[in-house]
DNA sequence: TATTAGATGATAATGATTATTATTTGAGAT
DNA sequence: ATCTCAAATAATAATCATTATCATCTAATA
């Protein structure tokens, strides 16, 4: 069950644990497409009419501030989140809103190698994210 | 003199020239790190205070358009642009909202190739493009 | 069960971007 | 050099994602 699951990453988090926190976890991961802030809302409002907008962008603030979220840039501009925690890059679809996950150890082993011998002048590294442009066929 | 440039490559694309059109694209050259919207005009209004905040907006789509201007995603969300046409990855600094180009020929061979043998199932790369974060120095 | 800091819901406000429309103008034709 | 008119601009209003405010509620702890 991974209510149970979401429940303790708020705990550990010092988050208190309340329905609409978990009905927007849940919902980010059963979604799992990189869902808006809008997608997340009309989801949740099946079970949780109730629900207000300020509070769906204050929790996805908090989740992403205590890093149980990602943000995700999209190409309109519109904020998209990402429950995946990991290190990981992003395939843009050219003609469509999608945005699939792509994970590559070995391709992120020859960027950090690449990086760790040449380095970028009067830049100190933290991060390194491809965005790969294309089509689902 | 680089306003003849400017008006060449509106000609080219069967864009009519206009004060505002070159206006706007010779202060993004001039500005230089990837301003947004509000920086432009902004800097235009010094020379030409009547300058519409629509025509701006608009110009910088029909320029995106006409393959003059690019893009560039920012954390914010905030639009930028970007007078470089060339492919090339972006700097991203973690603490402002500072934006610089990075080149590297020789990484772009290192991916290319490595996308070019494994390739990645169900998509076709149309561009890559590296979002490099962290702090300069 | 009582306490209370923190969370929520309702609502208004912001701010970037887009839409609308009357007026102006760049560029080709006369 | 003027005429013509599709395209561009300025002024203005509208949209829409996101943020702010604040009264009410509630999760966690004692
Ligand atoms: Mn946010
Ligand atoms: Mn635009
Ligand atoms: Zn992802
Ligand atoms: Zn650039």
């Amino acid at each position: 069950m991974e209510i149970k699951e979401i429940v303790n990453k708020l705990s550990e988090k010092g988050l208190r644990v309340t329905p609409q926190r978990i009905a927007i976890l849940s919902a980010i991961i059963k979604l799992n497409n990189h869902p808006t802030a809008e997608n997340i809302i009309e989801y949740i409002k099946k079970n949780h009419p109730n629900i207000s907008v300020g509070t769906v962008y204050k929790v996805l603030d908090s989740l992403v501030e205590n890093n149980l979220l990602k943000k995700v840039k999209s190409e309109s501009g519109i904020m998209r989140y990402d429950p995946t925690q990991s290190n990981h890059h992003h395939l843009y679809c050219a003609q469509t809103d999608r945005i699939e996950d792509y994970e590559d150890e070995k391709l992120d082993e020859l960027i950090t190698g690449y990086f760790n011998q040449k380095g970028i002048r009067n830049f100190k590294i933290q991060n390194i994210q491809l965005q790969i442009t294309g089509t689902f066929k």
